[in-house]
Order: structure tokens, then sequence, then C-alpha cells
DNA sequence: CTTTGTGAATATTTTCACAGCT
DNA sequence: AGCTGTGAAAATATTCACAAAG
């Protein structure tokens, strides 16, 4: 059980987006196809992804829609709630922290900080920004495991070393900063550039080849394509 | 040249984001074995990863930072500048505005587009906010080919069919909304959960099993680990 | 002596195709 | 009849290992 390939893991999370969709439109089963289809993603990968945690479908009828939620959910570690502290109260952390997403799949935002003495003492959706300084005591007696920085790039290394010292386990950075972290914690950065860079390939090489692999654009079909039907 | 990973694209991207950082470390020649280190992969599929494209090294040296920067930006496309309507000017909106690595890699926010009467005529980062009606007009006499999507949900499939009249190419969806659109335009979503979850999984399964293959996280080894020596 | 570029070997992932359950 | 779960085949991707170049 410890070979399950990298790949299966993103899409489980593609999947479970689906999943989500279908069952917002009242689909209580689908099949391999359907899903796969929705997904981006060969029948027979789908059918095999799950096969490496389990039997989760019935032969004839499909996978029950509510049920493989929960079983991604709980391979994926989101069943149940996870705390995050944010850290930036600007444009960016404001953002964040009006995203329904995170939410919906249990993530919530425990707390905010900042730097700056305008913000801290207001509130961002009824809560409470705090001084920065305080981060890794809160943290850590909040348990807190997952940090995220939207602060400005010169601050963003400052900002990881106050999360590590509070004890948190992932750091997603949203700051074109490179900052480093210790072993043991998970360093995550999200650029939305290297997501640009990545489409404007297939965008100029359109025209002289065939559409890559599996027929799916540069975004590797996360998100569900169609869910209705 | 039709046969190249879609894995070589993203790595690609990668080495990118070093090497810039190299040049900004004052480095001016790198190895593949160097480039493969910081970047998480191993030397020989960096320099495979190279000749799908050309011979870009000089044996018994490695290669020329400036030289390979300029080989990767040509390949990907964004040796050329590149116009982006951005539609919101709400905290998403002011965020991505602001956000440095757009222009480092040659992306400028040509205007920005909102609905509500008191952010339009108003300035973001000396951007007048036009009026979301005059997209499809403004769009497409500007040439502008990619649009990022930063409204509320609700409005989501709204701003990408007004991109879509106006001509672009690739969206940017900032939204967790599913929206579609026709042929030929690049839909690209970007769910900061997907990749909590993601995160998530490699974070409770740690104990467990060893690291995954070729011991970087889930992250993918996006981003440069270590860019000076 | 160092490091590239690459044929050949290896490893991994994806897909096919079908037995077996409902 | 319909769809899952899975061996076996095919397709891809990665790594080794070394000849050739500076």
């Amino acid at each position: 059980m410890n070979d399950v390939p990298e790949g299966v893991i993103e899409r489980l999370s593609t999947y479970l987006n689906c999943l989500i969709k279908f069952q917002q439109s009242g689909v209580e089963t689908v099949s391999s196809e359907r899903l796969g289809a929705s997904s981006g993603v060969n029948p027979a990968e789908v059918r095999r992804d799950f096969t490496y945690f389990g039997a989760f479908g019935k032969k004839g009828v499909g996978y029950n829609v509510k049920t493989l939620i929960q079983h991604i959910q709980r391979i994926l570690g989101s069943d149940e709630p996870h705390k995050i502290a944010l850290v930036g109260a600007g444009n960016l952390g404001s953002a964040i922290a009006s995203y329904e997403g995170l939410l919906r799949h249990g993530f919530h935002i425990a707390a905010i900080f900042d730097k700056d003495p305008d913000k801290i003492g207001k509130n961002i959706r009824y809560l409470e920004v705090f001084d920065i300084k305080d981060l890794p005591h809160i943290t850590r007696s909040a348990k807190i495991e997952i940090g995220i920085i939207a602060v400005p790039p010169a601050s963003a290394q400052e900002a990881a070393n106050l999360l590590v010292k509070g004890g948190v386990s992932i750091i997603l950075n949203y700051t074109p900063a490179l900052i480093s972290v210790p072993e043991g914690v998970q360093l995550h950065d999200t650029d939305p550039v290297q997501q640009l860079l990545h489409t404007l390939y297939y965008l100029s090489s359109t025209s002289d080849k065939g559409l890559p692999r599996r027929k799916r654009g540069p975004n590797g079909g996360k998100g569900c394509v169609r869910a209705t039907h």
C-alpha cells in the first residue's frame, strides 16, 4: 500500500470535486465512465485509482456518490476538520478568508495575523486580526496544523519562521518569494504564474500538433469538466 | 517534436524559476546536476528535458544561465509580453494586480474590469477600473489573450462569457465555481483547496511510509528548493 | 577531468479486455 | 444487461551508463 502513484492522489481530489458537484445536482450513483468523462480521465484509470485503497463500487451499478465522497475524504484526510492560521490581512488575506471552498472541505481559518497596527484588532469576516508577534503562542495552543502566507514577499520568510515556531506541519506560500523551512514541514508554493507559463506552451503549439495525451489541456484535468449529466 | 511528455513542460517552468533565482545570485553557469538538485529532478532527466528542444549546454562546462533562461522562455512562449484582462477589482483582483511575479515573466495586466459602480473609474495600481460591460470591446481592440476571473463565484460564468466574447484564448478561473467555455478556449481552474487536499494526504501518511518517489513532497517540486549554492 | 547528449535498460503508469458479481 | 475489479499488454517516463566534446 506504499506504492500509490503520485498522480492517483492528484486525481482523487479532482474526483472529489466532481462528486461534490454531482451530489449538488442530486445525482446518487456514478459509473467510472461518467466520473471519468467529467474529470478527463480514462474509466479504467478511475477504477484502478480506487483499487489502491479498496473496492468502493457495486458491479453492474457503479459508485454511490455519497459513500465515495466519504471514502475519498477519509483517504485524503479531509474527513476531519483542519485549522488554518492565515498570515496577512491585506487584499490577498481577505480574499482567502472569504474563499468558500475552504469551508466546504473542512478547512477552518482559526486565526488571522498581521503586523500592521492599523489592522490588528479589526475584524475580517467575524475573525479578529491578531498581532503577528502572538502567532507562535496562539497557533501552538490552538493546535493549528496549517499556515497560509499571504504577506508581502519581503516578509514571507519571517512569517514562515513564526509558523514553524508555532508548530504547523503544512505551509502554503502565496508569495513569489523563495522561503525555506526545516525538515518535517511541508512547504507548498502556489505560484499562479507557473500555471500561466504551462498554459502558454500549449497555446502557442496548439496549431502545429495534436492535443496532448488524453486530450485534456495543460490544466491536467483538475476541476470538474461537466457535473450535470 | 510532437511527443514532448507533459511533465517536461511542467518541469521547464520549474527550471526557469530556479534559473532566475540563480541569475539573481550572480551564478552564470549551472550543471544539470546543480539545476537538478535545486529542482528536485534527476540530472539525466534535466538533460533529456532540454534535448526535446535542442542542445543548449556545453560539454564539460554546463549551461549558461542567461542563455538557458532565454531558451526556456522562448519554448514556453514567455519571451514576448502577454496582456491580461483582470475581471474583478475586489480583494482578490487587487492582490493579483499587485503580484510582482506576473511582470517578471512578461505578463501585463492591460485592463481591470468590475461591475460595481463604486469601483468603476477608481484606480488600482495606476490602472483604471473599467465597466465590465465594455470588456468584450476593450479586450478585442487591445488584442488581450488572457483573462483572469476574480469575481464572486456567482458572477464567474458571466465573466467568462464576456471574456470569450472579447476573444481571449486563456482563462484563469480563481473562483470555486464550475464554469464552461467553448472549444478553443483554455480554461484553467486554480483551486487552492485542491493543493491543500493533496498535501494533506502526504501529511497523514508520512509516518507509515517512505517518502514518495524522488523524495520530493506533494508539491511536485514546483518552485526552487535552493538557488544559492 | 568535467559535463553534455543519448542509446539502451528499467521502472512506472495507463489502457485494454474480460472474468465475475449484481 | 451493465459495470466493477484486475491480470496482462501497451505506452510513457525515468534512469543508467558511456561515447564524444571541450
